[in-house]
DNA sequence: GTTCTTCACGAACACCGTTCGTGAAGAACC
DNA sequence: GGTTCTTCACGAACGGTGTTCGTGAAGAAC
């Protein structure tokens, strides 16, 4: 900070980590697609020509917005548990921060994040997992697996977000319990699914309740027990 | 067919079905990104307000293609074996095919398809799974599981074809395996992965080889059997 | 023969990612 | 201090994009 602490309105010069941080801002605020170079340019009052001196592309922004999300995220400790509860703790948290910046996790479908955030929290899975006893060549596998869970359900829950936003603007203010919201967002889905014919989609038809029911929190931690337990199986056999 | 073969130059009228085959044709001729709706309709010689007659938007559009795409999986029967062989062959089939059709699988990511070829593989699979002794509420997470599991493997190999293709491009032509190429395209991960300092990420370091070796089929079916078995292992207890 | 409905589509709107060229401002050097 | 040289900001533009609107023409219904 300068002695004339009155010197320095004007603008702030731009910078990579300035222009990332706004980034990301903006995915929160008006998501993922929404986000363009020169919204971005914008909202440092410049114009989207002045990006491509810090950045390639689009892609490669989005990419380091990704790893400025996942360095959100705090490693378990040893108060977390054993190997598998802080494993299980991790991929929770992974998936509920980047679930949080909507469909920031698409970037990681598209192209192996390599950022450094995306190391340390894949060294911390690698470790957990071999510290479990899983051999190294399933460790390696495992932590592809997970990477796919990691983003499909973080999409998945963004997407949820991004409804029960929606839901909440457009119903009227006031009303609507978090719980309503969830259930009014899979209804669509339940109606199709419980208008089917029980001769051509019996089980589907059989089954519909269970299908869209039960949101959230419930059916990730189990997706993901079934994910480490077939781990566990596949080792000891 | 009518009685003067002749008579039926000009232009065929426009059809849903003729649009959507038109789309799911140059997704696998341009890529799915390269689609636009000025495209679909230059293919069908005309404008692109033509195909909001028969289509909301260009998502809607896609999500047809894409059921069109799961249209040609194959249900496995009973030459195939078990439940279990079946399932996996089932699974399998719907990667590969949308695999093929470049980045397809991303509809699946952003809402839940409903179209009635996806709807007949899903209900297959939840037969199979019930048939296996899976009670109804894990059936049900699992088909979500396992769709989770299908629509990013199935980017990946979409991704793994269009690296090889580009790279197919580029190199000189005649020479170049497809063994070379696949190596070629995870030469880039695998030295990232090894000029990492050993200090700070021990593992990876240690486990590069494996992390980016070993493509293709054999993981994808070790994959799948570490779900199914993490299913099992679930209900047992 | 006349109304009415459906569909094809030209034109336009408001955006998009990206590139090029022109400067200005600061650093480095004499 | 003056001069070169490098770096960075950015106005303007190119070739696209999804989508909407309004105008017709062609066929169906009466």
């Amino acid at each position: 900070m300068p002695a004339t602490p009155r010197a320095r309105p004007e603008k702030s010069t731009l910078s990579l980590d300035a222009i990332v941080a706004t980034t990301l801002a903006l995915v929160d605020e008006l998501g993922f697609e929404a986000v363009s170079m020169r919204r971005v340019s914008l909202a440092l009052e410049t114009g989207p020509a002045s990006l491509y001196v810090y950045v390639r592309d689009r892609r490669e922004l989005m990419a380091l917005a990704y790893d400025l999300a996942v360095g959100e995220v705090v490693l378990p400790d040893e108060a977390d548990g054993d190997w598998r509860a802080r494993l299980e703790v991790l991929v929770d948290r992974i998936v509920a921060t980047l679930g949080s910046h909507d469909d920031i996790a698409s970037v990681a479908l598209v192209d192996v994040p390599t950022g450094p955030h995306t190391l340390r929290v894949m060294e911390e899975m690698l470790r957990l997992l071999r510290l479990g006893g899983v051999d190294d060549a399933a460790c390696a596998l495992a932590a592809d697996l997970l990477g796919q869970y990691i983003a499909s359900s973080a999409l998945e829950i963004a997407a949820r977000l991004r409804a029960q936003r929606e839901l909440r603007r457009t119903a009227e203010p006031g009303r609507a319990t978090a719980a309503v919201m969830s259930a009014e967002f899979s209804a669509r889905l339940d109606t199709v699914y419980r208008s089917l014919s029980p001769e051509e989609y019996p089980t589907i038809h059989a089954l519909a309740p269970l299908l869209t029911g039960g949101g959230g929190g419930d059916r990730a931690s189990w997706k993901l027990r079934v994910i480490i337990d077939g781990l566990l199986a596949q080792h000891s056999q």
